[in-house]
DNA sequence: CCCAAGGTTCGCCGACCACCGAAGCGTCCG
DNA sequence: CGGACGCTTCGGTGGTCGGCGAACCTTGGG
């Protein structure tokens, strides 16, 4: 009935071409520019100004004004979740942005989510953590162990009491439609495998491309994928 | 970038408040007619015909022809596990459908999620099932142990193999913003409850109301609430 | 101090779409 | 077999909202 949040809101946010190209651009996880996300959206920057206004207003997106830039990003974790979320629907109604192209399997293999890996080899990851015993579920919440507290140290992810952002956290995944491992620790998985030079960012897009030697180095730890 | 699914066709289909209003009253889990969600809906059938038919090439709800009737239906869980998620989003920034009124407490306590049960009662309960060995997390997806079925069996729960749906599930509840217990077990358990008298629909709505030897006799198997 | 660049605000236009009245089509019932 | 009912389809209409041009504001730099 006339109960409970009105959901109306957020999702006519993003059920807008144009906001909709912005969020996903957000979804790499930076904060860009007015400008960018306008060139991003293929509208003009007044046009994305209204957007993004918005868009902050709707809560889905936060504004650092930075000199006489505007940098945007996404509001929290919870707006990539949804959005994958969303992008599971999708999925299985056939409604793809292009027809899938031969970049497509490169991004059901390895893609970012906000600031984690997801994608198959992000799946893979946390089904390894867990059997490894460096990870638990304990009622839907992941836990990090003892062991995978010292595997974090070891691996050289720094576990930073980040305010109230849970240090594990299962994010379902659209293509593989299974969770990968959000939160500080998935986080810092990431920025460590770029560290290490394991992969890097495929510009302009939410593709993670690992180097052979990185995708070896990959297995080594988590196991062949 | 250009890739990935097409969110927006999905996220519009919800950002329109006579359709948010049908996908709400079939967030109770059970078939209504097309002139049911009209009047839920408030608009005339006409209006509501053109709705469900966006709705049913969206991939949203599905339609079962009976005779003159119409019956409409979630296309599935993951509908009903986008939409809490969504509920999440507006929560957080305040989007109510209206200001919070008596009844909203009872809906934050105990509801119906699709077809199985959510609010606090639900995270209590699925929370139980846990500390008891009767279901474990394995990376991310919920499995019955031995003594979980068993304690189905017990219970009184019939876990048919439903096709793919998964025994158990975890499902995100967007008022105490943790995970409730989806999939057949969680639906059989909901459905145990009803048929044991202990609790039942309110009229209209998605509260679910327990009586008091009914909450009782929940504690007793699943602990204090 | 002036000028360029990034962003926002304002105002108008055009397209999309929700909405309803009227009509048409199958189904159930007397 | 006629009439009521449930629902859909078709046309026309109005409101809403995305879009852009122009002007304005602020920052940074020479």
């Amino acid at each position: 009935m006339r109960l409970g949040p009105d959901i109306t809101r957020v999702a006519a946010l993003m059920g807008e071409p144009a906001r909709a190209n912005m969020l996903s651009a957000l979804m790499g996880g930076q904060a860009l520019t007015a400008g960018e996300l306008a060139r991003e959206a293929g509208v003009t920057p007044q046009t994305a100004s209204s957007h993004l206004a918005q868009l902050e207003t709707g809560g889905l997106v936060t504004r650092r004004v930075q000199g006489r830039h505007n940098y945007f990003a996404l509001a929290g974790q919870d707006v990539a979740e949804a959005m994958e979320h969303l992008a599971l629907l999708a999925d299985r109604a056939g409604h793809m942005r292009t027809r899938p192209g031969p970049r497509d399997p490169a991004l059901r293999r390895a893609r970012v989510c906000y600031d984690h890996l997801a994608g198959e080899l992000g799946v893979a990851m946390l089904d390894a953590l867990v059997a490894q015993g460096r990870i638990v579920d304990a009622e839907g919440s992941l836990v990090l162990t003892e062991a995978g507290h010292a595997f974090a140290r070891d691996f050289g992810v720094a576990l930073a009491p980040a305010g109230r952002r849970p240090l594990c956290k299962a994010c379902l995944d659209w293509s593989v439609r299974r969770s990968h491992l959000a939160g500080v620790m998935g986080a810092g998985l990431l920025s460590r495998i770029y560290a290490l030079g394991w992969a890097r960012r495929m510009e302009g897009t939410r593709i993670v491309q690992f180097s052979a030697p990185g995708l070896a180095a990959f297995e080594g730890v988590f196991g062949r994928v």
